[in-house]
DNA sequence: TAATTCCTGACTAAATTACTCAGGAATTTA
DNA sequence: TAAATTCCTGAGTAATTTAGTCAGGAATTA
């Protein structure tokens, strides 16, 4: 059972995005440099995380991604399924006709599974993260490492 | 975030295997028909299962497959990890490198979310399901539908 | 107007997954 | 002992997914 870097991508994207939630937007460029994550590849997940309404784009100088909502409103789960498809581990994605129309012997086992795991990653939210002293302990030599956000006012 | 088929199928015809334990052994020709699963790759995957102990081959007439130890020794972590490969949600395999010889930013947040799967799918074994009445129902109506183990004396 | 950044879609390379095929080895039954 | 049955092994391949590239346009700021 493995993750796609697809959803780590993201979820890793994300928390860049609300540790620097008080700095102002962040460009995807920055993204990329910072967590070694292919621009491109990233502009096509932030498609998906846009239109999801997990994030806000902000075009022009000074612009990059915000989060479009709180970080405590939005969990790990919300943003694995907006770009990894869904977060599933049946084989008939839910629907019990796993084998020639009925649910096969493990069906249930894998529904539970999946159940635990979606409430699991729900309650694991952004904010929580953003305040553990590690993290931005981490985050914050790293900026300096690139040399993020040297000549930006910090928003209001 | 997926199950591979490999996992998946693995899980399943090790129950089909556990269902029938007081029948005999189960072929994989058997496990195929009813599961759905192409044969040769059964015999793959049973190779893994076979060297991390799990099952043990019988050959010749009347012979197939038996779980080496008691169904309730076996979990469905112990499954997933002999076939499909290592049960691991970080990039760097736990080793903590995974951005530039650091941990990236969220490295803990895989590395706790591994650990607590596998905690989950180590606590599953094969016993509780085999026990359930709608799973042994399930199984009763296959083998019928099947014609499975007919001209066979039930074993000690 | 120039620079910056988001935004979109089409394409492609690499890796993995799922599966096939061919044949040998052990065991049982007739 | 011969034939049938089953496990067992390794090499090869088709399909799918993943991860990434490329080219270019749209909005915004200075």
């Amino acid at each position: 059972m493995k993750l796609s870097t697809k959803g780590r991508y993201a979820v890793t994207a994300m928390m860049d995005i609300a540790l620097h939630e008080k700095v102002g937007p962040v460009t995807l460029a920055d993204i990329s440099q910072c967590q070694g994550i292919s621009l491109s590849y990233l502009e096509q997940l932030f498609s998906k995380l846009r239109k999801n309404g997990l994030v806000k784009g902000v075009r022009g100088p000074g612009g990059g991604y915000r989060l479009a909502k709180p970080a405590s409103d939005i969990s790990v789960a919300d943003i694995i399924d907006s770009v990894d498809e869904k977060l599933d581990l049946t084989k008939c994605g839910g629907k019990g006709n796993c084998n020639q129309g009925k649910k096969c012997i493990t069906h249930q086992l894998w529904f539970d599974l999946t159940c635990d795991l979606h409430r699991y990653l729900g309650g694991i939210k952004l904010d929580q993260y953003v305040n553990r002293p590690q993290i931005s302990e981490l985050v914050k030599k790293q900026d300096v490492q690139y040399g993020r956000f040297l000549n930006r006012r910090t928003a209001a």
